[in-house]
DNA sequence: TATAATGTTTCCAGTTGCTGGAAGGTCAAG
DNA sequence: CTTGACCTTCCAGCAACTGGAAACATTATA
């Protein structure tokens, strides 16, 4: 299977696939006599296992760490299981950020009369923060 | 005031101060003789807008229209909502695949064990996606 | 007043996860 | 034999910073 079969099935665009083994993230494939890179059905199904992992918001040294378990005859569950109830939590976060930007930007944008006027409170909302609202309560930040 | 008392107050990294005024995000500052920079409350209340709207999700991009739009007396309304509203829309699209992401993900690690032992339904679930799952019927992909 | 600590400047490089493009080799069809 | 679709490598760039080095300025302390 050529590189642009195994991407296809695997759901990847070429370039991405070339970067995984690049990266080192899947094994470098087999290669043909003139050189083309090779890739059997466990070399795709890691692939899309890659590609799910990464829809499911995994980072790339998050799906390294994965694919490592999923290789691996000896792995407990309880390794994988600790790294997706990590993710899990970090959607929920990023869900729960979304859910008060979302509150308070359609409170600003419901407010707005989006005419040919120039009085905003959108952009007045943006320059006096609401009390309580992002940013509002902060001074300094590092990480 | 100087730098670092100026990117204190508007709550940013000094790093980023600069940055944003390399890029031309806000205007350049005026210059102590010994050239540091000099900022004065208009320039810090830019800062404070940036940094709020970048919190908000703006791009850079959207950053730059928006503080055009604040600095100018003859803006109409209608052009701030229009962007904060397009805005609005893709928290709200976020917010739907955080969602069925969540889901599904929430599914799999209630259906592990979390044990020693190597059967583990996460593993399985990401080289075998359930139907209807991100990305089960998706074979090719360019944006 | 000397010196040390802190603040500021510029510039360059690295981060994450790709993506685009150029220059060139390979392969199957017509 | 040529065309066109593949494939290869390498280099550059995207967003939006962040870190660090080298050098100058200011300020605090001894």
């Amino acid at each position: 299977m050529n590189i642009s079969a195994a991407a296809g099935v695997a759901g990847l665009p070429v370039k991405t696939v070339r970067y995984y083994s690049d990266i080192g993230l899947v094994p470098a494939p087999a290669r043909s006599a003139a050189g083309y890179r090779s890739y059997d059905e466990a070399a795709v199904r890691k692939l899309v296992f890659v590609r799910r992992a990464r829809e499911f918001g995994f980072s790339v040294e998050e799906c390294r760490e994965l694919l490592g378990l999923y290789g691996n005859r000896h792995r407990s569950s309880a390794d994988v299981k600790r790294i997706a109830t990590r993710r899990l939590a970090e959607i929920a976060e990023k869900q729960r950020e979304l859910q008060s930007l979302h509150d308070e930007l359609a409170h600003l944008v419901s407010a707005c009369r989006g005419d040919r006027r120039p009085e905003c409170p959108i952009l007045d909302g943006l320059v006096n923060p609401a009390p309580g609202a992002p940013g509002a309560w902060r001074r300094r930040r590092k990480a």
